[in-house]
DNA sequence: TTTCTTGCAAATTCTTTGCAGATTA
DNA sequence: TAATCTGCAAAGAATTTGCAAGAAA
């Protein structure tokens, strides 16, 4: 679960970066944000990053999280773990099926593909729990998006 | 994006049969919910159903919407788009990779697989859109839940 | 200094809930 | 009739925003 001491040392050095080159200040808030995130892989929500982090920097507000986290998603540094989920949206297609999103305007469209029902994944995967089903989401951007 | 009427009276029905192994009432407000979800491919989102809905039945109230909605997916007559999405979760892993969720818990693994990365999607998407990446989402009940 | 950033508090947005009256089987 | 549903209004949760004080280059 935890992350390599290496791999969080490179994604701090890629934050730096970011900062350096897209004129941000890489504030101490900032910094412990981004570090709670990179070094786990148990995709934290918002309200546990904040706790986490006002460990170390005990006046941060929750604002600021969020503020940081969007900041961050922007700069392609990190990523939610279900993009567009702002409001609920339902589908009362029960039969199996996949979905293509559209990452500009959000648009969903269905799509059926029997090669990718059956699709095998990884062994490792079995001793982590039963596979109930697989869903392909296949991200871009839409023909009326592009234009 | 419309879907035929034989598909629209299919759902319908097992809407009806639903109703009636689980003692439920099959109301007017219900029944006009489930039919506008039932009869498109655009996964609208509740206010959208709610405006359409308002239509043909004037009264009906938004939270009653969001009532039938909560019912008809526990019933499993239909799901919502991003189930696991009740908060903004974060990754700063942003080399290609796919998740293993759990359905009961809500805990996300990630997993990395180049046979998934390089899948190949039906040829009928390049025309709707330019394809920037596929991640699979594999969806099960973890060891820990399994007990 | 000068611009960027933060914390506070209040506002927004989406969703859920308690209750009394209306509705359905 | 008897249990279920609905609409209303209010509460709750998650997230965003305006603004003045504070921090970094």
């Amino acid at each position: 679960m935890a992350v390599s001491d290496q791999e969080v040392r490179e994604r701090m050095d890629a934050f730096m970066q970011m900062c350096r080159r897209s004129g941000l200040r890489a504030t101490h808030q900032r910094r412990e944000v981004f570090r709670e995130v990179a070094r786990t892989e148990e995709h934290p929500d918002v309200e546990t990053i904040y706790r986490r982090v006002r460990k170390r920097v005990p006046t941060v507000s929750l604002d600021t999280v969020y503020r940081t986290l969007s900041l961050l998603e922007e700069k392609g540094l990190l990523c939610r773990l279900e993009p567009f989920s702002g409001r609920a949206r339902f589908d009362a297609n029960t039969d199996s099926h996949h979905h293509f999103i559209c990452t500009r305007c959000g648009r969903v469209r269905d799509f059926a593909s029997e090669q990718l029902d059956d699709l095998s994944v990884p062994r490792e995967l079995r001793s982590w729990g039963d596979v109930r089903s697989v869903h392909v989401q296949v991200r871009g951007i839409c023909a009326k998006c592009r234009g």
